[in-house]
RNA sequence: GGAGGAGUGGCCGAGCGGUCGAAGGCGGCGGAUUUGAAAUCCGUUGUAGGGGCGACUCUACCGGGGGUUCGAAUCCCUCCUCCUCCGCCA
């Protein structure tokens, strides 16, 4: 969420940086100008009748005669009052009702480094890790590459519970337990995150808190506790929802805290299933498992000093990309388009991982630097050393990595001629010594 | 699912419907004392939103929401959360 303060007062700067990431709803902005404006007037005058009002009543409960005529009809006058105070406040409900919701549903602004440009086509290419593998046989993709090998079964997954699923058996499923491994360890032993195993239900306060809601109430799973099932449409905390990313809890973790500063930077890693109705995506890689409605993936997930975000930013991407590299894939890493970014980032980097059948790079991972914009809505807070007031905490978060996504690049980019897969070296020891998944 | 109990400031904990943003303690901060430290003493110490160049001032907040009242931390309703006991359960 942004600041109602620094948006109002700088409305025409904020329709700009807005307007870079393609979100051009200048009346809407207006509109919220005046909101604000009429909110200010509002608390003026009712907190003066609200002055009016204590003074009125502390002389009353001064008063030794409470049945005299005066105090009587000085009760009537203050009703009055009463009434008029009531009118004042219920219109500052209504008023500040429609700012919140106004700013629940603007993005964050791009920050000063985040590139021009409204799509992927935008984007810019940093770096780029490895080498292209070359094959001398024609390459596979891995549906039929893990469908061969016994290890990916998606016509079961289909009938046990529809498209976009899929089942991972042998040593497929071995694969993924082994990268869920290998990566937890990597960032709690060798970049210090510490590991959470969070719920992956979490309430609608804690999907508004990373900015998931309320803008994007359909691309989540949302389960209902009662037969209030279809009945109730308004989010008041009766449902749950699967979360789509770690993100969700693990940075949910500190909302309504106050950190003190010597602790910050707080990190975290954590492994969740992430769930995601993939709404809107329809026709969109309908085949194999690179967008599926439930897969595993391991979160980093960090707190600073708004002073280090763009430092903790660049830390957190190799974090992710260490990963990569131990695994011995061929990536490249892009930062995003202001147009590109998610909801609630304001610079972020792309992970895209070298996938061989589709002879395109396609993402792994993305890093990104939320600013203030996570912390607002959930107040997150640290006291600044040694007694400040407390100020908003800055946010990050990035995959390390996704780990289906990961199981696909590895089938593909570590195929062999005769059908078997090399596993890398770094997992081999999570494969209890298994160097190559072979054809059955 | 059934029966009870509780939610107050960073923490603990008091609080007859008016003088309560809230006693007291702990913690934090500043100072005195000390060669230094501990102990002791004094002072100070919530958050948010208005107004003012500013000193400052006003308003709101005692789990959330609603109500009664001239006036609510205190009374009523409702929701949420936590705890205890019983049942069920991986």
């Amino acid at each position: 969420m942004l600041d109602l303060r620094h948006v109002s007062e700088n409305l025409a700067d904020v329709k700009a940086a807005l307007a870079r990431r393609g979100f051009a709803d200048a009346d809407l902005l207006d509109r919220l100008g005046s909101l604000a404006e009429e909110r200010r007037s509002i608390i003026t005058s009712v907190d003066a009748l609200r002055q009016r009002r204590n003074e009125a009543s502390q002389a009353m409960g001064r008063v030794v005669d409470k049945k005299s005529e005066e105090f009587q009809a000085k009760r009537e006058q203050l009703r009055a009052l009463g009434e008029q105070i009531k009118q004042g406040e219920s219109r500052q409900a209504e008023v500040e009702g429609e700012l919140e919701s106004i700013l629940l549903n603007l993005p964050n602004l791009p920050h000063a480094d985040t590139p021009d440009g409204l799509s992927e086509a935008d984007n810019v290419e940093r770096r780029v890790w490895g080498d292209k593998p070359s094959f001398e046989f024609g390459v596979r993709d891995h549906v039929e590459i893990g469908t061969a090998l016994g290890i990916l079964d998606f016509e079961r997954a289909a009938k046990i519970s529809g498209s976009r699923f899929v089942v991972l058996k042998g040593l497929g499923s071995r694969l993924n337990r082994a990268l869920m491994q290998l990566m937890l360890d990597v960032h709690t032993s060798e970049h210090g995150y510490e590991e959470v195993w969070p719920p992956v239900l979490v309430k609608d306060s804690a999907m508004r808190g990373t900015g998931q809601l309320p803008k994007f109430a359909r691309e989540a799973f949302r389960i209902a506790k009662d037969e209030d099932w279809e009945a109730e449409a308004d989010l008041q905390g009766h449902d749950l929802f699967l979360v789509p990313t770690a993100e969700v809890p693990i940075t949910n973790l500190h909302a309504g805290e106050i950190i003190s500063e010597a602790q910050l930077p707080l990190t975290y890693t954590g492994y969740t299933a992430c769930f995601r109705s993939e709404a809107g995506s329809y026709g969109k890689d309908t085949r194999g498992m690179i967008r599926v409605h439930q897969f595993d993936k391991v979160e980093l997930v960090r707190f600073c000093h708004p002073d280090r975000g763009d430092a903790e930013l660049d830390k957190l991407t190799t974090h992710a990309e260490t990963i990569l590299q131990r695994l011995g894939l061929h990536y490249r890493v892009v930062q995003l388009c202001a147009g590109d970014m998610g909801f609630a980032a304001q610079k972020s980097y792309d992970l895209e991982v070298w996938l061989p059948a589709q002879n395109t790079y396609r993402e792994i991972s993305s890093c990104s630097w939320f600013g203030d914009f996570q912390a607002r809505r959930m107040k997150a807070r640290f006291r600044p050393e040694p007694k400040g007031k407390p100020q908003l905490l800055h946010t990050l978060n990035g995959s390390g990595l996704a780990i289906g996504r990961t199981l696909v690049a590895i089938l593909e980019q570590n195929q062999q001629s005769d059908g078997s897969v090399n596993v890398p070296e770094a997992l081999v020891p999570y494969m209890g010594g298994i160097e190559r998944i072979l054809p059955p």
